[in-house]
DNA sequence: AAGTGGTCTAGACCACCAG
DNA sequence: TGGTGGTCTAGACCACTTT
């Protein structure tokens, strides 16, 4: 039973698989509407609303009298939702790939319990993992795991799967917490990252909820050229937040 | 000099103005495809563009052989804490001061005006302010002003009401765009911060929209020693914002 | 002059929902 | 059965850029 899919749609996912599997890389030009028409044996609106919803999304940008190219992504993560690094890397047509730094189970310091909302410190895991973007570090985590919650955490493989994935499909998270900061790294730090002297780094500490608990803690530490963090939402009527 | 603006743009602007101004209130039924037709004596084509853009957008639910209703927006900023600096500093019972710096009617760059979203630089309101709290200071706040839509903005007495407070109490703002940084201050963000030498900031780039137009456009620094963004909310099983 | 995107029209067929 | 939204077509005119 096959979903036949609208039209504009074909077309959309289409051209995104070229951006996304980086066959059409940032900066080249997509197929002009006329071509599209000839190549699908459509009409031109049909055409002009899939170059145009893409547009919209930020895939795309579109130049009157010249053309339609594939638009640079920014390197940025999103504040508001959880978001799987590996996940957003490749959907930029980059490749991801991650050096495992180090894993233990290890004795939580007060300061780590209270994180965890515990009364009295426990063994926790943790986790370091470098995460790279076509080669180039841009983020290393620092994870550790509330082992009540996710007692199989230690025999996964994480080069199949990023901690994060594995947290996400394994236990619905409620609620989350998120800090941010600039820091200057440390020297181990900078040296992971490749990183040059005098370079600040965003810090970006997270602990995230499920009924109730706090499943894990985390620090993630991006190098201040390669990445930024954002977020855009809709207010209610009375423009409340500020 | 009046700009022509496209007729579906002029059914969109009709549609959230009704929305925005309360006349059609949450749950109720918009005008269909066919009534837009008749009253504004356009196409179908046309009249669906508007309803479908303004659904993609969020303000509006479309049910196939039923109609299309006012969205109910979600309040789920309110959690998102990033509050007018001043309120912010005084709840913690510390004294909030501002010193302006600078005040003028600029021409944007290039790069400014695609940030308001104009085709074309146009002339702007800049305003650079330091705010200090306790005498120390701890943001650096420098924001353009799209005249257009805050005509009164430059005469205002920001002594008494910061430059956001303003805002807010004169433009009701719909949606809002963050973007963080880690960042080098320069020499002069530096002094009139009252910094140490290699110690980084944190940047945060503001963008808030009034019914599709872009209002203020802000950097805000703030001293990485003295200041954290923070913010904690509910989510979905995704991880995705309620 | 030829090609591009931006918009708009006046039809059309369909699946769906209501009375 | 008539109204709704969802999609699609085959034209059209325009402003713009490139050659």
């Amino acid at each position: 039973m096959n979903q036949m899919l609208p039209l504009y749609m074909q077309v959309k996912d289409h051209i995104l698989g070229h951006i996304q599997s980086g066959t059409w890389a940032a900066g080249s030009r997509v197929p002009s509407e006329n071509e599209l028409v000839e190549s699908f044996g459509i009409s031109r609106m049909t055409a002009n609303r899939a170059l145009r919803e893409l547009s919209a999304d930020g895939y795309l940008a579109r130049v009157p009298g010249v053309g339609t190219f594939v638009k640079e992504q920014a390197a940025r993560t999103s504040l508001m939702e959880l978001r799987n690094i590996a996940e957003e890397i490749e959907s930029r047509g980059h490749t991801h790939t991650l050096q495992l730094i180090s894993r233990a189970k290890v004795m939580a310091s007060q300061a780590l319990a209270d994180e965890f909302e515990w009364k009295a410190p426990q063994h926790a895991f943790h986790l370091v993992v470098l995460h790279l973007e076509n080669g180039l570090p841009v983020q290393l985590e620092s994870r550790w795991v509330n082992p009540f919650i996710a007692a199989d955490f230690m025999i996964q493989n994480f080069t199949k799967q990023t901690p994060t994935a594995y947290l996400l499909n394994t236990v619905p998270v409620d609620e989350l917490e998120h800090s941010v900061e600039a820091i200057m790294p440390d020297a181990d730090q900078q040296k992971l990252l490749n990183m040059r002297d005098r370079e600040p780094c965003l810090s970006l500490h997270r602990r995230s909820w499920s009924q109730g608990k706090v499943v894990t803690v985390a620090t993630l530490i991006y190098p201040a050229s390669r990445y930024a963090l954002h977020s855009r939402y809709k207010t209610n009527a009375q423009g409340k937040p500020l």
